[in-house]
DNA sequence: TACCGTCCCGTTACACTGTAACAGGCGGGG
DNA sequence: CCCCGCCTGTTACAGTGTAACGGGACGGTA
């Protein structure tokens, strides 16, 4: 669990500390961490805001060097596969996965639609409520999407001093 | 106008129902349903499954006349912020809105990947879930989309009995 | 009547999102 | 060595969504 000394320059997320998890982890399942993965999860943990593919695949272009979306699409699929980051469908972007919900709890986004911040959190008691609405139900669920898009504490206190 | 005395034929909605609700809505709102605005509505709710635009455009169009994805759109827009129809942001396809969920709370689609099947359901637990998430958070929401994609009860047993 | 503004809709054009199909490279195992 | 699986590059294409412009319908106003 080492963090660096500064966690990241202007970074929004530990880009250090998720490729460090993500190279125990392919290793543990015997997973391949090519540089396209590496560069992809590097380019998203790197920004503050949500990314899309072609985002991604223009950061990780050079002059000579151009990355199609389709790889992209590729690497993503892999790393959202392996929970190192997650796809917000509201947005067809992906952020980092934050890890706080290790306890297999599945994630909330709230999303600013001011300023594009994500925050992934959890909470037991969604958890629960969705539980029950399933088992009510008879529904085997296979993914859970839980998007809120509004306005962040920041934003709500910039708004209100400007406005 | 007259509807059959049996609800819908093969139809998933009341759509006959619905087409009511908009055209109350709107001469209380002021609104104008039109032919483009209601022939989407119909179509939407003449569907068991979520349609996409282009979908419903295709179903629209007739031989000589055909309707741009772009009208859709429009029309998708107005009966989506009239609350006539929800937006599936796991899918990109559109649902009439069943009104179940009628006392503000946000609604809770459970969407099935065998038959395509979608349910609207609501809860009050994790209602209260989210709000206490997003009081703890500072955040204030301005849309709320909560998917589950999954199986449904009836092809769980489908797929039991089949093997 | 003429004029004006608004709303709706048709049209074109365009950007973004996502997948299918095929080919080449690279490494491991027979 | 060949075979096989995986990854990546390339092309092509389908689906999603919006911007911009123009025209028609309609109501209000002079």
């Amino acid at each position: 669990m080492d963090q660096p000394a500064h966690p990241d320059h202007a970074c929004g997320h530990d880009r250090a500390g998720l490729v460090a998890r993500a190279e125990r982890l392919c290793r543990e399942r015997g997973l391949l961490f090519t540089p396209l993965r590496q560069r992809t999860l590097e380019v998203i943990a790197g920004e503050t805001r949500p990314l899309g593919a072609y985002d991604i695949a223009e950061r990780l272009s050079l002059p000579g060097r151009r990355v199609a979306a389709v790889s992209v699409y590729r690497a993503l699929d892999f790393l959202t596969e392996n929970g190192l980051v997650h796809r917000l469908a509201s947005r067809n972007a992906f952020v980092p996965c934050d890890h706080s919900h290790s306890g297999g709890e599945s994630a909330v986004f709230l999303i600013c639609r001011a300023c594009g911040a994500v925050d992934e959190t959890t909470s037991a008691e969604i958890e629960r409520g969705l539980n029950r609405t399933l088992a009510r139900a008879g529904f085997r669920p296979a993914s859970r999407i839980v998007e809120i898009e509004g306005e962040c504490g920041a934003c709500q206190e910039r708004e209100g001093a400007e406005g």
